[in-house]
DNA sequence: TTAGAGAATTGTAAACAATACACTTATAGT
DNA sequence: ACTATAAGTGTATTGTTTACAATTCTCTAA
């Protein structure tokens, strides 16, 4: 371990845990409200959904806003996104993971609250949302065309919209918004959806099978009026085993 | 906009801004404490370190940890951890990204203390940190090598760890490591620190330079034992205009 | 002044991967 | 059995990456 630098000379100020010089108290310190807010993104009719709520208390009543809540002084944030997503949607084990936190000072006029963002995805078939006590109702809207938000929710949206592309590009996350059988064609429309790109058919199927994570399902599509595609799911046990070898999903 | 589910049922619980069923009253929601930790890591002899503190104060008076503060109830976040870098550095403009919040009610002995996690990267020969405040001091300390740290900042560290490979690998930052001039085997040494991998110079080279993101400065290495190498910058203003128009850095 | 050391820089053939696009196959509906 | 539609396959071309050798430049020390 290298030192390249000794101890300096001693001021007595900004202490952590006593009071500073300039006489604020300790107590003080400990008036901050904390919240989680989730970005719930769903996919549909090949376009990607978010999940949003009408509110049904002020402040911003009526408002469209993110689903979110305060968190209990004695309650871990990540249990509390697991509570808020829960009551939403009625789904105990939800891919769920971090984007950022939202701090600024009058971002909530309630008082100093600041708060976690967690994006999560799922297939929205499978799970429709309830709406919750704290709101008139839940929806699913259209990303492309979504209503102003209240707060910072708007930023918020954004940023896990940023994240969530960022993530599909490097990690086979997608995979969380379709059911669990698909066929080759769905997972290209969702890519497609999600990058606003289009990509060649074959070029496509090479490439993603190439990478070894689907399992051919050998069953086929039913009711369809024309030639059924294969169906696949994807190989959550060998991405991990990839991924403990060291492996980099691209794109 | 499509609403694919109506309101719900109405139930009177949770609300966030009405006293919930259970009896916790509002006021009950604003205790908690919000702190930055900074992960300030530079580059130096081919080594990857990271800024650590000696801790002058309880609790864990004695112990290694990343420099951190409280923030107080009417600062920004941002300019909190700003306020940090430069207490330690000096430096006021300094490169810096939020990681991670980390909550865990159990993760401060002095209270419910959350904390908002920054990574910092810095031109180690540039700037020498100070000792500040509420540390016996500062130190460089090779990544590789490095003491348990106090709290979880053992588990910040190493989050920010992974956060910044993933960056480097995709995002130039690398540069911020860097004197402003600087060759490209220097560039490829960080790299292969960085990353842990070895890379064939004539490649490594060829890549970097097709990107078109560095300034070829006419000017070489001086005070060498050998041919000098020519000296480069990196082009910030051409990196916005590419990410401006979709381009995605890779590797 | 010059030879040798050490690293920078350039060049290139071969291996590999990505792309465009045409072709073949399977099912449902008429 | 014929047509429409989309699934799935094959391949030549082009572009990129890799490995490794050859060359150039500057310093140092004889």
């Amino acid at each position: 371990m290298a030192i390249l630098k000794e101890k300096a000379p001693e001021r007595q100020q900004n202490s952590q845990f006593a009071v500073p010089y300039y006489a604020i108290s300790y107590d003080k310190f400990f008036q901050f409200g904390l919240s989680v807010d989730c970005v719930v993104f769903g996919y549909y009719e090949k376009k990607l959904k978010v999940l949003l709520i009408k509110r049904g208390a002020e402040p911003y009543l009526g408002s469209w806003a993110l689903p979110g809540d305060l968190v209990y002084p004695n309650e871990n944030i990540q249990v509390a996104a697991q509570r808020i997503l829960r009551d939403l949607t009625g789904i105990s084990e939800l891919f769920m993971e971090q984007t950022k936190v939202y701090g600024k000072v009058d971002r909530h006029p309630a008082g100093r609250v600041i708060t976690s963002a967690y994006y999560s995805l799922i297939d929205i078939a499978k799970h429709d949302p309830h709406a919750s006590a704290w709101a008139e109702g839940a929806y699913w809207v259209d990303v492309e065309d979504k209503p102003e938000l209240a707060f910072d929710h708007d930023e918020i949206l954004e940023d896990a919209l940023q994240i969530l592309r960022q993530r599909v590009r490097h990690q086979p996350v997608g995979f969380e918004l379709l059911p669990q059988k698909f066929a080759l064609a769905d997972l290209q429309a969702l890519y497609e959806a999600l990058l606003n790109e289009n990509y060649d058919k074959a070029n496509f199927r090479k490439r993603i099978l190439a990478m070894n994570l689907l399992i051919n399902l050998k069953e086929n599509q039913k009711d369809v009026a024309h030639r059924p595609a294969r169906l696949y799911s994807f190989d959550k046990k060998r991405y991990d085993e990839l991924i403990a070898k060291g492996f980099s999903f691209e794109l």
